[in-house]
DNA sequence: TAAGTGTACTAAGACGTTTAATACACTTGA
DNA sequence: TCAAGTGTATTAAACGTCTTAGTACACTTA
């Protein structure tokens, strides 16, 4: 379900939330779905549990996930998300448009490559 | 021309490099321009000469500016870095859509979204 | 009741960042 | 020539974060 990069040099529970949270944006963790437990988890990946539960507190936070005290952590409805979402990566486009425009990139290029992107197919997803 | 910001979770040295850096993208670090000295720049911004030896290290490995022992650091001709730039805001550019899109941005948001940006003033420019 | 769950806490080690102090080779200008 | 300024290198220490390890507790389920 999830590979650790060793070489990557951000702390493990952040990237095990980032790889979780990938799941759960492509729909391959469906809403509501039981996540593994700390425990077991922390087995798979062979880190600490205490690795795990840091990575899980923060996709709660995050609102991917909720926790129910003695059952384990669960998919949030993706409504709860979804709309802070296309916030972040809409914030995200708009730098790294200015970024491009700022370094050179021609307008046409920049449209060019969004439509390029817009007629690929969409990676990763489990529906629609 | 530099002020750090401790609210920043970064180290200060990548910190210090990135701000430079970014004054020479904009144009205001001309081309052959001498960059402050290791020791002069450190007892400016309250840190240690290593500190911006280290940000300095980065930017030359980086390609934005050149060493002369003995004589100082200078800002690297424009043409030497621009088409890395270039490389690298489009691959930037290029991420931030599809993950756009995968949110559920439509293209025509996308698109209008571009050209919002590209009719922006460009910001802190010295000159074009 | 037993097993599995999330949660909390402390202790220790590893690691990177930053500071501090020092030393050396080089270049410049008086 | 020589003093001052430059980049560079090294070592040590302090500090914070990450991670592991071990333990404990409250909760839910079967």
């Amino acid at each position: 379900m999830i590979v650790i990069d060793y070489r990557d040099k951000r702390p493990l529970y952040e990237q095990v939330a980032e790889k979780i949270a990938h799941l759960i944006i492509c729909g391959v963790l469906e809403s509501n779905a039981k996540l593994p437990s700390v425990r077991s988890l922390a087995v798979d990946l062979s880190v600490n549990p205490n690795t795990i539960q840091r990575a899980y507190a923060q996709l709660e936070q995050d609102g991917y996930i909720y926790t129910v005290v003695g059952r384990g952590n669960y998919v949030t409805d993706s409504q709860e998300w979804k709309s802070g979402r296309l916030q972040e990566v809409s914030d995200e486009l708009r730098d790294a448009l200015r970024n491009a425009r700022d370094a050179g990139l021609s307008r046409e290029e920049a449209l060019d490559l969004a439509n390029e992107i817009y007629q690929e197919k969409k990676e990763g997803s489990a529906n629609d």
